[in-house]
RNA sequence: GGAGGGAUACUCAAGCGGCCAACGAGGGCAGACUGUAAAUCUGCUGGCUUAACGCCUACGGUGGUUCGAAUCCACCUCCCUCCA
């Protein structure tokens, strides 16, 4: 039995041995597992790094397998401490819920509609109850609890954990239970969190899962993990042309890791590529075959090329881009300060803000380089405005009533 | 329950009566150079204002001392450590 697919890209696989044995057991016993990944409402919107963890769903529903996309509507409520050095607010039920629709819609991007269960995990815990809770609680001791990593670390730092913290692995670990899941899937920032589940399967007379990471995907920025709340991350709803530029402007670098986790092409291909550079080629040529690729997979076929020949005349060719927001604005009949323009026009947050970057001659009106802070624009006219490379506005400037 | 330490801008972190809109670093933004890359150099990084060393808001919260407080005092909230 091949694994090559089902394993490409994975951090580990625990237990390994295991693992393979049980998908050879149930090909021979014709027996679909149960392939748990679970994420967490805590967001709207899904990014790229969500869809390494999708990516390896869809490898098993394509290889006949039930993929269980669970939402975390519950531990939600809670919010996973991972990573964070802080304790999370907690959102309301009606916020998660939300969000939880829209993860639907897009998860559906990459998963096969008809091949994916999909279950909130307040379908069990709601009914756990207090009772149930403290008996999930006794399976766990403290200073196991401590030893993740980053209780760990936060205690030694003598930062706060809150209580109801270390209840969230232990709900992570009873959807396993709930769920009889027989791998689960999640970063390698969840490992204990996944190791947890083995654990309460165990105690709970169920075959512990097998578990499988996959890689944190690094931002945009190329150190910290892609999350929304750090403005590094590509959105799976990113609009084509936006999402081709995000992906121009990640280092040369950090190009060849997303080559390695996001890209579909074989393994050699990307060797080759990495040999093509090293021979002279432009790197940006790659990183543009590689924005064609991840724009044509979330928005079809020949939206990658549109989008890249749109970034060329736009960036290359230094042409203005495609769409450029038009806003109607007031002024008084002696006409309006540059630095106000560009706030009413919502390309600054202040005026002072406006001030500065005329100053440091980052502005443009229709093309040419604002010198003088002081300019007054009168009204009658359309004005293009331009704040660095890439803030645009089209200004309608109409006499104020 | 007792004793002690701490809370400063996006983050870390100085400041401990006026020279503080607050050192420095990171981050961010902008300019130069480029391939919207990296590296590098430079500037900016509270708001308002007819721009000035003017006004307003800001150093966990509330009061107080003082001509004047991020800086001193009291109380409160939260965090951490040690003891019980």
């Amino acid at each position: 039995m091949d694994f090559t697919e089902l394993e490409r890209g994975t951090d580990e696989i625990i237990p390994a041995e295991e693992f393979r044995a049980r998908l050879t057991a149930a090909q021979i016993e014709g027996r679909r597992l149960r392939i748990k990944a679970g994420f967490d409402p805590t967001a709207k919107d899904l990014h790229l790094g969500h869809t390494l963890l999708l990516n390896k769903l869809r490898a098993f529903q394509e290889a006949g397998h039930e993929a269980v996309f669970l939402i975390g509507d519950f531990t939600g409520m809670i919010g996973d401490p991972t990573g964070k050095n802080e304790t999370r607010k907690p959102l309301t039920r009606e916020q998660v819920e939300e969000n939880a629709q829209t993860y639907k819609e897009q998860v559906f991007k990459i998963l096969d509609p008809d091949r994916t269960t999909i279950e909130f995990n307040s379908r069990w815990l709601d009914k756990l109850g207090a009772e149930g809770m403290i008996r999930l609680a006794a399976q766990h001791t403290v200073a196991r609890m401590l030893e993740r990593d980053d209780f760990a670390k936060r205690y030694a730092a003598n930062q706060s954990i809150a209580v109801h913290e270390f209840l969230y692995p232990l709900l992570q670990g009873y959807d396993s239970v709930a769920l009889k899941a027989d791998v689960e899937l999640g970063g390698t920032d969840q490992k204990f969190n996944l190791l947890m589940g083995r654990h309460l399967q165990a105690n709970a007379g169920q075959k512990p899962q097998c578990i499988m990471t996959v890689p944190i995907l690094e931002g945009l920025d190329g150190v910290q993990k892609m999350s929304k709340s750090l403005g590094n991350y590509i959105g799976v709803n990113d609009a084509p042309n936006e999402m081709f530029g995000k992906i121009m402007s990640v280092s040369d670098t950090l190009m060849w890791r997303y080559y390695e986790l996001l890209s579909f092409r074989p393994l050699a291909e990307i060797e080759a590529l990495r040999r093509s550079v090293s021979g002279g080629v432009n790197p940006r040529d790659v990183k543009m075959a590689l924005g064609v690729e991840l724009v044509s997979r979330f928005h079809g076929a020949g939206a990658g090329d549109e989008a890249k020949a749109a970034f060329i005349a736009q960036f290359s060719q230094g042409s203005l881009p495609e769409h450029i927001p038009e806003i109607r604005v007031a002024a008084p009949p002696g006409g309006l300060a540059i630095a106000r323009l560009l706030k009413e026009a919502g390309l600054v947050a202040s005026n002072a803000e406006g001030s500065r970057l005329v100053d440091q001659r980052a502005v443009r009106v229709d093309q040419e380089r604002v010198e003088d802070r002081g300019l007054l624009l009168s009204p009658g006219k359309q004005y293009l405005l331009q704040v660095g490379s890439r803030r645009y506005a089209r200004v309608d400037l109409v006499l104020q009533a």
